[in-house]
DNA sequence: ATGCCACTTCAAGTCAACTTGAGGTCAAGC
DNA sequence: GCTTGACCTCAAGTTGACTTGAAGTGGCAT
């Protein structure tokens, strides 16, 4: 099978090529050789990009990720840190919850003013304790175009 | 009752001064005067950092939060603004639940190479066709220090 | 053979939300 | 009155994940 140009790989994993160049820089991926200037690519790389999607989804930092790779290649994915960060996104999805039901019910609330709804005032207290509140946790971007 | 000085307001709202000076000069909050060069506070901008801080933990950013308040200080809360952004919470507790569930899978599963799972697969192609994944949401950061 | 233009490199820019640093001021305690 | 140090301003730095721009190169179709 013929090697990938960035091009194609980017359409494949729909990611611009900008951002191919990018990870390759920072050893998320490899290119297998040149033709002529140009990179190219084993096709198996679209699914070194796959999971490099699942695991920014999962709210891993590029740096992260690059550790869980050997440096063969070969995803050397540590069980004990998948746990652990499903149980991190256990909590987020808690306060996630939380907050969403607080939100719902202030859009609901037919108090006078949201200062004097007891609920409102409950959220209120628990976002400036942060309680609410996420720490070091960066979303995903994924830009429109 | 006495009016707050900088440091007095950070401690009540847990921010620090760099902080407090940052959100005025984003019109986010404002003093109420000067005793000499230092700002002096009113107590309630206490409540208002904290309803800043909800608005931060729901995933608003600092802009969109300076748009709910009006010219006059008070919160001009937009129901519809929040039942939308209750929904978007939705979403994303959603997809965050999937991709825990496939973490805590990919975790236990006992396949020889999580290439050759089918939910880890499934989880993969989730992860890349961007149905995992957030967009343009910004988490909130609330530092240790 | 020639020219287009998709690709290349490298440095710099972007974004959000702050923090940090240098250099300055002034209210208050001694 | 003098020192202290908490506060001030303003500019620049930080972080992460990219994007953008300028300037160059060379594969491939004509």
């Amino acid at each position: 099978m013929r090697d990938l140009d960035i091009t194609e790989v980017g359409q494949r994993a729909g990611l611009p090529a900008s951002t191919l160049r990018f990870y390759e820089e920072k050893g998320l991926i490899a290119s297998v050789g040149r033709r002529g200037l140009k990179r190219t690519f084993d096709a198996r790389v679209v699914e070194r990009l796959a999971l490099i999607a699942l695991g920014r989804a999962a709210g891993f930092s590029l740096e992260e990720i690059a550790a869980m790779f050997a440096p063969d290649g070969s995803p050397r994915i540590d069980r004990e840190l998948l746990t652990a960060k499903a149980a991190d996104m256990d909590r987020q999805i808690r306060r996630l919850t939380a907050l969403r039901d607080g939100l719902r019910h202030a859009a609901a609330c037919t108090a006078p003013s949201h200062m004097e709804c007891p609920t409102f005032r409950r959220l209120l207290r628990a976002a400036s304790s942060g309680a609410v509140g996420e720490r070091k946790k960066r979303a995903p971007q994924r830009r429109a175009k």
